[in-house]
DNA sequence: GCCCAGGTGGGTA
DNA sequence: TACCCACATGGG
């Protein structure tokens, strides 16, 4: 090994380390939760697009009106009229907006790729990531949690939960772009498609049951003994 | 009543 | 590039 190499794992060890003890941390406490809460990969995509800046809860009423009409198809929300899918997702908030959002989407399904979702997400991983950034309305974190939880490809998702919780962590400042912040788990820990899903979903528990964004609950937290944040408020 | 929730796109300086 | 704002409902 040159030196070069040397130095490139002395650097990434840290935080390679780091996350890997936190996933397993958090794994002890609140895993295996079999992500993401759907039956179909296109349920996925419906899901991931309905909860933006939505709590889960006000999704779940969108979605199950939509599997009550019977339209969680692409062939279906494309025939729907753009009212009536208004409609049914109501609940999810920003209604005008997300029904715009899906029906471009199966257009451009059927438009591009025969209207089947896995044609869409087979191929490389960067390519299909820059095909689905090019969807109006699909930002980077909808896109990674279509690549993750529709497509089983190993992207990292990144949240507001994940901004949260590492930067009370610290390790981020809590400034970094979405682009950065993937690249810190991309690059320090395997590309597996498993790992990246229960970490994500690991990480959205966390921040519901203890790392909440007023009176975070520090003392019975997982992650008290490697959180400098945690440390802080239990001893104050 | 008020704050918050698993973002994104468009406009402005 | 870096902010600022609209988008909207339901729960604590």
């Amino acid at each position: 090994m040159n030196d070069e190499g040397k130095n490139e794992i002395l650097h990434l060890t840290p935080h390679a380390s780091r996350l890997t003890e936190v996933f397993h941390r958090l794994a002890a406490r609140f895993g295996p939760l079999h992500w993401w809460p759907a039956q179909t990969p296109f349920e996925v995509v419906v899901g991931a697009i309905l909860t933006q800046n939505t709590a889960w809860r006000n999704v779940e009423y969108a979605i199950a009106n939509l599997q009550a009409a019977g339209v969680l198809t692409p062939a279906a929300l494309r025939a729907i009229e753009r009212g009536e899918l208004e409609s049914l997702i109501r609940p999810a908030g920003f209604f005008r907006q997300k029904a715009e959002r899906l029906q471009l989407f199966v257009e451009h399904l059927f438009a591009r790729h025969g209207g089947e979702l896995a044609t869409l997400l087979a191929g490389p991983l960067d390519a299909v990531r820059t095909k689905l950034l090019a969807c109006k309305g699909v930002g980077p974190e909808t896109a990674d949690s279509i690549l993750l939880y529709a497509g089983y490809r190993p992207s990292f998702v990144i949240d507001a939960y994940t901004r949260r919780l590492f930067t009370r962590l610290g390790l981020l400042g809590g400034d970094e772009s979405y682009e950065a912040i993937r690249a810190l788990f991309m690059d320090n820990l395997p590309h597996e498609t498993d790992l990246f899903n229960e970490y994500h979903a690991l990480i959205v528990e966390e921040c519901k049951v203890f790392c909440r964004k007023r009176t975070p609950l520090c003392a019975p937290c997982p992650l008290l003994a490697v959180c400098p944040y945690g440390q802080a408020a239990v001893a104050a």
